[in-house]
DNA sequence: TAGATTGTTAATCGATTAACAATC
DNA sequence: TAGATTGTTAATCGATTAACAATC
C-alpha cells in the first residue's frame, strides 16, 4: 500500500475512534458510510474511498464490518504494534502525559521518565520510575527506545534532540515550543498545547454572544442542585 | 475584511510566531515572502497573498515591516484583545497549563480554577485560587467569563458544558477526549493530548532507522560530560 | 540604470463531491 | 423484485503555485 497522506490518515483514526467508542456501547456489527459520515461530517463518498485505500470491502446494502473496520485501522496506522518511549521531564504536563490511559490504546509504552531535578530522581510516577538525565544516553541506546516525549524547558530541547538522534530514537513528541532541527528519516511531532488559542482569540473577537435570562436561571438552579 | 478561513489563520499565526521569535534575537527590521517562505515552507506567493488578505503593504525591493507585520496579525487574530476564562479540573494538565508562561502571550487571562476536590479548594497554583466547583455558574455568570479549559474526566463534559454554555461562556478548551454538543455560535476547540500518537505509530511502523556506532559513542561521550 | 521584490492574475494541482452502474 | 448500499469514475471546487508587469 501506497504511504498515506495526512488528511487520510487523520480522517482514518476519526473513523476508528468513532467506531471503537460506539461499540462500546450498543452493539453495532455493521456500519455504513453515510452514517459515518453523518456523525463524523465527511461526505460518505470519502469515507468509502478511504476504506477502499486501506483494503477494506463493504457489503452492498448492509455496509463494512465494524470489527473489520477497527482492525483494519488499528493495523495500518500501526496502533497494535507497541513501541517504547521515553519521557524527558518529570513536570506537570510529564505527569499528565504518564497518568493518561489513553496513550497505551494508541501503542506507546513509556517505559521511563528523567529529570535533571535529583529531587525527583528514584521517585514513581503511575508507576514509571524517574531516574537522572544522565543516563539518558545510555538508557536509550540499550533498550532501543524508538520515541521520546519532551515535556521540558524550550532552551534544552534542540541539544537533547540532538543527543536522543544519535542514541538511534526515532521519533520526538515535541510539547516544547522549540523547532527543532533533525536528520531526516526522524519525525518531529510538535504539540503545543497553546495551538488552540489562535482559534479561540479569532471566535472571540467577534460580538458578544447574547444570553437569554432564562438560561441565568436554569444555570443557578442546577448549580445549586449539584 | 471577511471571515478569515482556519488554514489562512493557522499560516498568519505561523508567520507572528516566527517574526516574533526571530527578532528577539537580532533586530530584523524588514522581511521578505521569500525569506518566511523558506524558513516555514509556505510559498512566497502565498505569504504575499495571505498579507495581501489583512491589509498589509510591503515595499518594492525591500520586503514587509516586520513590526508592522506582527502588529497587524495580533489585531487580526485578536490576540491584543484579553479574554478571561476560567480552568475546571485543578490536576496534573490543569496545573501545567496554569503554569504556561504562553497563554498570556495570545491573550487569554486565566481568572480562576475550579475542582470538585474539597482539598485543593482554597490553595493557589501559579497565583490562581482554586475554587470549589458549586460556584462555578456564579462565578462565570458575574465575571462574564468567555472561555472555559475542560481539564476533567471525560464523563463530567458534556454536562459542564451545557451548564457553561447557559452561563454565556462562548468558547471551550476541550483537552477531554469527549466529544461535545453545543449550540451554534459557541466554539469547542478539542485538544488532545494524544493527537499526535496516530502520525507517530504510522512513522515507527517502517523499517528501524540505522544508526552509526560512530553516533552511539559521540553521544555516551556527551552524555559523561554533562 | 539594473535588479530585487511586491501584488495579482492565470495555470496547475489535488482534494472533495456528485453521479451512477453493479450488487445483494 | 425493489431498494439501499458499495465501488469507482467523472465533475467540481478550492487551494497552491507559477508567472510577470509594476515598482522603487
Amino acid at each position: 500500500m501506497a504511504r498515506l497522506k495526512r488528511v487520510v490518515l487523520d480522517r482514518l483514526i476519526r473513523y476508528y475512534r468513532f467506531l471503537a467508542d460506539v461499540s462500546d456501547g450498543r452493539r453495532a456489527d455493521t456500519v455504513t458510510s453515510s452514517r459515518i459520515g453523518a456523525a463524523l461530517e465527511v461526505d460518505p463518498s470519502q469515507v468509502r474511498k478511504d476504506f477502499g485505500t486501506v483494503g477494506l470491502i463493504g457489503m452492498s446494502r448492509v455496509g463494512y464490518d465494524a470489527c473489520e473496520v477497527c482492525r483494519t485501522i488499528r493495523t495500518v496506522v500501526g496502533f497494535d504494534r507497541p513501541y517504547g518511549g521515553v519521557l524527558i521531564g518529570a513536570g506537570k504536563l510529564g505527569g499528565a502525559i504518564l497518568a493518561s490511559a489513553e496513550v497505551d490504546r494508541y501503542g506507546l509504552r513509556i517505559v521511563a521518565a528523567f529529570d535533571s531535578d535529583p529531587f525527583k530522581v528514584g521517585r514513581h510516577i503511575e508507576g514509571v520510575t524517574i531516574l537522572p538525565i544522565r543516563v539518558l544516553a545510555t538508557y536509550v541506546m540499550e533498550h532501543q527506545i524508538r520515541l521520546a516525549i519532551l515535556t521540558i524547558p524550550p532552551s534544552a530541547a534542540q541539544p537533547l534532540a540532538d543527543l536522543l538522534v544519535s542514541c538511534g530514537v526515532e521519533a520526538i513528541w515535541n510539547f516544547t515550543p522549540a523547532r527543532l532541527e533533525v536528520p531526516r528519516g526522524v519525525l518531529v511531532r510538535n504539540q503545543r498545547l497553546t495551538a488552540g488559542l489562535g482559534e479561540i482569540a479569532y471566535h472571540l473577537k467577534g460580538p458578544r454572544r447574547a444570553v437569554r435570562h432564562r438560561d441565568y436561571a436554569a444555570a443557578i438552579e442546577g448549580a445549586d442542585a449539584s
